[in-house]
DNA sequence: AGCTAATAGTTAGCATCCTAACCAATAAAT
DNA sequence: ATTTATTGGTTAGGATGCTAACTATTAGCT
């Protein structure tokens, strides 16, 4: 699961060079538009390497912490396949197939809900919650290596000016 | 081509919380992480949107950019299988199935390089040629959407900042 | 020259994620 | 109460990109 991205991006006088035979063209959003992608495809390289070394991938170790239970927690944990779908922004068709590998993984559990009986109630199995405590302090360094060239101002900067993007992308 | 990415990112606080159970856990570091992921996933659904309403994938999109002749080059140009796939990061098998497509939609066309025979010389047809020129200025238009709510010095920030996230990605 | 190693491209088979069609169960409407 | 619409979950089949194995050609060594 990758996406095709340019190694070296093009350089600044090249997209002005460009933009005078595309007028549409703006060299600054060009320019920002191709770091976010680059950057985005190699801390997914960077993650995926890792989570295969652990004989996991992206979408079921998320799954998997989306199911942990949290100490303190306010915050609202999905516990039905279509929740999980909709906190992970993925169709319920995808999430089947994660629980189907998870469960043949000892690492999940589907339980019929007598309440309403075309639910699934889902929940990490004890071996599930030891793996993910295996891995997570890992997962944590490797996250904050990687952000390990910016300052806290950096990394505060960054995400207010990413979220200019996300909210922007979500109503175009 | 899908990524799984939370759709509500955890609140600020949640991680601190969370960064006592787990001492590696650095919450701006994480907060940053998340926003990247978000974004570059929110950009690539509006893309690829974009895109198959051309009948078109990023995927082919990239290799015919790639392949689309410069005015005023001074930049190198892809021209065989392999040089595409090292520009676009992509493995050569990748490039043979997107070629196949291409070449199918009369877009490109594999030519023998009679001076070494195990080489492919890979060009736009007129048709391919004809096609980006009709698709770049709205593709330019909406990347100049996306990126509308940043203003000049934002972009420059933003794209100075990401480096630094993919020069550490690239040595992790 | 002749054998070995490296390189170009393709093929085969895998994983992830998608959409569309489907069945079962519940909710809503008359 | 019965019909109709909606919702939850799965299945089937497709697309993209991967690795590993294969063939053909060229380069390097002795």
């Amino acid at each position: 699961m990758q996406r095709l991205v340019l190694k070296e991006l093009p350089r600044y006088e090249c997209l002005v060079e460009a933009s005078k035979q595309f007028p549409d063209l703006n060299p600054s959003a060009c320019e920002a538009f191709m770091h976010l992608r680059r950057a985005g495809d190699e801390v997914s390289r960077v993650m995926d390497a890792h989570f295969s070394g652990h004989d996991i991938t992206h979408g079921r170790f998320l799954i998997m912490m989306l199911l942990l239970e949290k100490k303190g927690a306010d915050c609202p944990r999905p516990s039905t396949p279509a929740e999980l779908a909709d906190f992970a922004s993925v169709s319920r068709a995808t999430i089947t197939g994660l629980l189907d590998t998870l469960e043949r993984d000892g690492f999940v559990l589907r339980e019929p809900n007598p309440a309403d009986r075309r639910q699934m109630s889902v929940h990490l199995t004890p071996a599930g919650q030891a793996f993910m405590h295996t891995l997570l302090p890992v997962h944590f360094r490797l996250i904050t290596d990687l952000m390990g060239n910016l300052s806290e101002n950096e990394r505060t900067t960054l995400a207010k000016l990413l979220t200019k993007i996300s909210t922007k992308a979500s109503d175009v």
